[in-house]
DNA sequence: CGGATTTGACCCGCGC
DNA sequence: GCGCGGGTCAAATCCG
């Protein structure tokens, strides 16, 4: 199993014990950046602090990403929430959404153990892709991160995990992660991950 | 038997 | 206003 981001950083931390999910696991707003430099966008090109902060900022990219079907890691930071009135009646509300990350990872397992508890509540077939989108809720106590997990459309060797939000606990664990080795290639561009 | 998964129905936003 | 597509709900089903 392998994990293909990006880095801009000529000199990156070294640190080799890694797992995409957990640069979730804080509300740190200085880890923004560090988060879009690990994205990877579907064409190869790195999209980093730039993209990252752009995307934040106005609704009208937003619109644009997700309706351009060649670009989903330029993801949306708002998004819909339920939410119950006292009639029961359920009200949707569109909602700033502080982290969304997206990996593409090479891998056969679509469900990857990431160290946290998930719980499928949905899954979806998508237009123009012959791979279902699966939806997962973790199952931490009073944790509403998500993640979606789909296969890339047009090289089904990859998945696509979306994770969103931050989550209020510890990954259960968290030790499992002393056991991911940092493949270093030289080029950090395209560096990997390997699960040993 | 309880928790996880499946899957059809439903809701909402958006474009036409 | 209508249809489409994405996201979620919840009852049914599965499974350990």
């Amino acid at each position: 199993m392998e994990y293909y981001f990006g880095n801009p950083n000529p000199n990156p931390d070294p640190n080799p014990y890694f797992h995409p999910s957990t640069l979730l696991n804080t509300a740190s707003p200085s880890t923004e950046f560090m988060l879009s430099d690990y994205l990877m966008l579907e064409d190869g090109v790195e999209h980093h602090q730039e993209s990252w902060s752009q995307s934040t900022e106005t609704e009208s990219s937003e619109k644009a990403s997700s309706s351009d079907a060649t670009h989903g890691f330029a993801d949306a930071t708002s998004t819909i929430v339920n939410i119950k009135c006292k009639n029961n009646e359920i009200k949707r509300k569109k909602e700033e959404v502080s982290q969304r990350v997206t990996f593409k990872t090479r891998s056969q397992l679509e469900n990857m153990d990431d160290g946290y508890k998930w719980r499928k509540y949905g899954k979806k077939t998508v237009k123009n892709s012959p791979n279902p989108r699966n939806y997962y809720k973790c199952s931490g106590e009073g944790c509403c991160v998500k993640k979606r997990v789909e296969r890339d459309r047009d090289d089904s060797s990859y998945v696509l995990t979306t994770y969103e939000g931050v989550h209020n606990h510890e990954s259960p664990s968290t030790s499992y992660y002393s056991q991911i080795s940092l493949v270093h290639s030289g080029d950090w561009a395209n560096s990997s991950f390997s699960m040993q």
